[in-house]
DNA sequence: AACTATTTATAAGA
DNA sequence: TTCTTATAAATAGTT
């Protein structure tokens, strides 16, 4: 989805890879909370990026 | 994305909510381990639906 | 951070 | 129900 067809492959230069990782991430959490909504199911999602910081999402939080 | 816009909420018809359930945990878990090799991260998803069937990916799974 | 061209996911349909 | 197709949505590269 974008100009040129991506590789799922490690994004080697580090500031591309830090702007895919926020795209991404928010994309992935959108997607598990509307299939929670959509499909009346319990989602949880928990990420940890390369420097260690925990992102998570379950159908139970507000936000 | 589909021939409609999707609203996101409840879907009622149990069959089509099965299918919808079906084809979106697989593109969320899709979405998930490429978010995991694409930038380096580890992510976890664990899905139940609705009639308690658990369904679940890590970054560490060879599938 | 915003913008688009393009790819990808998917809602309906066959 | 598995496959197809039109369209919505996500996003890669750009500005």
């Amino acid at each position: 989805m974008g100009r040129r067809k991506a590789e799922i492959k490690r994004i080697e230069n580090k500031s591309s890879r830090q702007v895919t990782f926020c795209k991404r991430r928010n994309g992935l959490m959108k997607k598990a909370r509307q299939l929670s909504v959509l499909c009346e199911s319990s989602v949880a999602l928990l990420i940890v990026s390369s420097t260690g910081k925990l992102y998570s999402s379950s159908s139970g939080d507000r936000i």
